[in-house]
DNA sequence: ATGGCGATCTATGATCGA
């Protein structure tokens, strides 16, 4: 029998990641990940501490901005193999949300989805304007015959059992009937939403805002997903959020979601 | 209905996030 070997795949919007170095050097360190997808550095690219990750084990690419968004894209002992960056699809967009490679044999997208908030209005409208442009780069890469993982900050949550109130998100971007809409036409292209697959009922989170401990008492919202196609979907073993990265101090108002699979 | 917190620069408040 071949053995199999298994990698652990990552998501963590970081919320700045230069103040939040400690932090994810500490969670590096503990977890281990294979294939890390960061969002919202909240850095220029020549303020992105590629020298420090090096350090500790890890190749990266980046697509920096200043003070906002930035996304980036880490292998474990390994550099990733850039593919692509900057969603397609609208040349005057020039907001780092999107970057892509190969890492450890995967086909990576990283990406961050706009807010949106308020809505109604342009904010809300680019929102769903970049979900049509995801999917239609995510249609592209679903039947590939590699491997291929769309991770990261959403921006939606998915269904009444992915926030802690759904009352009280009835008026907000994430919460919209068009965000949910966008998200469920993403996944009929044939994607497995990695933590619902492997939670199934149980509720799972994967932000908990900064006010009235609401990390504490788990009042959450899950809008960090891992989406595999079927290659990998057939590989996937177990999912989870580092919940605990939530807990440390100075932390991020997200955790990383992570899910391992066996890659033949 | 609002604001609560935290990060960033425009910096001692304004703006954004979710």
């Amino acid at each position: 029998m071949p053995r199999k070997r298994t990698l652990k795949l990552s998501t963590f919007n970081v919320n700045g990641i230069n103040s939040r170095l400690p932090n994810l050097l500490e969670w590096l360190e503990k977890e281990k990940p294979d294939i890390v997808a960061l969002q919202e550095l909240k850095a220029a690219d020549q303020a992105f501490p590629a020298d420090v990750l090096e350090a500790a084990g890890y190749g990266s690419i980046w697509h920096g901005q200043q003070s906002w968004n930035g996304v980036a894209l880490l292998g474990r002992h390994t550099a990733p193999v850039e593919s692509g960056r900057g969603l397609p699809g609208d040349a005057t967009d020039k907001q780092s949300r999107y970057i892509e490679a190969a890492i450890h044999g995967i086909v990576v997208a990283g990406i961050y989805s706009p807010n949106g908030n308020p809505q109604p209005g342009p904010k809300f409208d680019y929102k769903l304007r970049w979900m049509e442009r995801l999917a239609h780069r995510a249609r592209s890469l679903v039947d590939l015959p590699h491997p291929v993982v769309v991770m990261g900050d959403f921006n939606v949550i998915p269904a009444d059992e992915d926030v802690y109130d759904p009352r009280s998100f009835r008026k907000d971007a994430l919460f919209q009937p068009e965000s949910r809409r966008a998200y469920e036409r993403l996944l009929k292209q044939g994607w497995t939403d990695s933590l619902r697959h492997v939670f199934g009922e149980k509720r799972i989170y994967t932000f908990w805002d900064y006010f009235r401990q609401h990390a504490e008492r788990d009042r959450g919202l899950r809008i960090d997903h891992l989406l595999l196609n079927p290659v990998l979907a057939k590989g996937l073993i177990e999912a989870g959020v580092d919940r605990w990265v939530r807990l440390q101090e100075k932390p991020s108002d997200h955790a990383p979601a992570w899910v391992r699979v066996s890659i033949p």
